[in-house]
DNA sequence: CCGTTCGTTCATTTCGTTCTGAACGAAGAT
DNA sequence: ATCTTCGTTCAGAACGAAATGAACGAACGG
């Protein structure tokens, strides 16, 4: 029960499936996961030996990863390669994105209101109820950000009433 | 500007998109968004005719939307075929159904904490941090479920302090 | 009885995405 | 200078998911 590089392997793999449900790459799962165990810095060439994947793949990956502000690059004086770590707090960062997924659909519904006849008064309710939906999500994921701001010292009693930001998105 | 046709088709195409993106298949998607635009029943046959896809893909499509609640069957009394309508409110069920992935998440990455060896203290609070990234999801995706169910005469001031239910899913 | 229409199933094809591996330029090292 | 190693790019291979269309049994009408 303390084969650390077994759980290891599992949590990588398991973070991979994660992720490609969440529409990226297995690979970039995999790499965050990776990252996100270890906690450490890692050379290029090591994050392709260590999740057996192309170099090619590597370079893809950590260029999602970074665009998503997940991970940062650094580098050493008197070293060619470049190192790879996760950002101090990454999941804030996956929560916004996936908050700004959630609008951009309730936008892109919310669109087509206008253009619906003025008679089509039923069409028009059930259409803003989607947007409703979406928009509620999107209040939800902001609740969380809240709430993970302040994890450990707020048992769920004490949480704020609405202490955080309780605005929009962007 | 009132073509409502067009308006129609493309908001079906949208419907078609999101569902794509939130892992489920086109057909389906535009299935569910064109019974949510035409709020009325369809026939079987009609659904392929009217998507332009196989009967055989309505066959699939019907039976995901409808295994995951969203859609019910009818028939009528001399007639051998079958209808398809959106549930009453489909929304919430839409939202209970992403709170369970994303408490399976959270599951399947806990279950790994006790596999770590009793000296791997930093990662095992990186882990945790994940889990309760999840959790937090779970929780505000539950605020949400709450703030839908009274969107109308519940104001941001008047909201329910916890009013609704605040305990986790199923 | 045969013919039709219904919905399902399943083998096949189609399609989009992901991954690999070779080619490349840059930067050092020898 | 050549040689190696670094990371990127890109064409094509490999893969998986989704859609088609034919085959099928069931239900009904003539």
């Amino acid at each position: 029960m303390c084969d650390i590089a077994a759980t290891r392997t599992a949590f990588i793999e398991k973070v991979g499936l994660i992720g490609q449900a969440e529409g990226m790459p297995r690979s970039a799962g995999r790499l965050f996961g990776l990252l996100l165990f270890d906690g450490t810095e890692h050379a290029f060439g090591r994050l392709a030996e260590e999740l057996q994947i192309s170099r090619g793949n590597v370079s893809a990956s950590v260029r999602l990863l970074a665009e998503r502000g997940l991970i940062v690059r650094s580098t050493r004086p008197g070293d060619r390669r470049e190192y790879f770590r996760l950002v101090d707090d990454p999941f804030p960062t996956l929560l916004r994105s996936a908050q700004a997924r959630t609008e951009r659909a309730a936008a892109e519904i919310e669109k087509d209101l206008p253009a619906l006849p003025p008679g089509a008064n039923d069409v028009r309710t059930r259409l803003e109820a989607y947007v409703g939906f979406y928009r509620a999500i999107v209040q939800g994921l902001e609740h969380a950000l809240v709430r993970m701001d302040a994890p450990i010292d707020t048992p769920a009693e004490t949480r704020p009433q609405h202490g955080g930001r309780t605005d929009g998105p962007q």
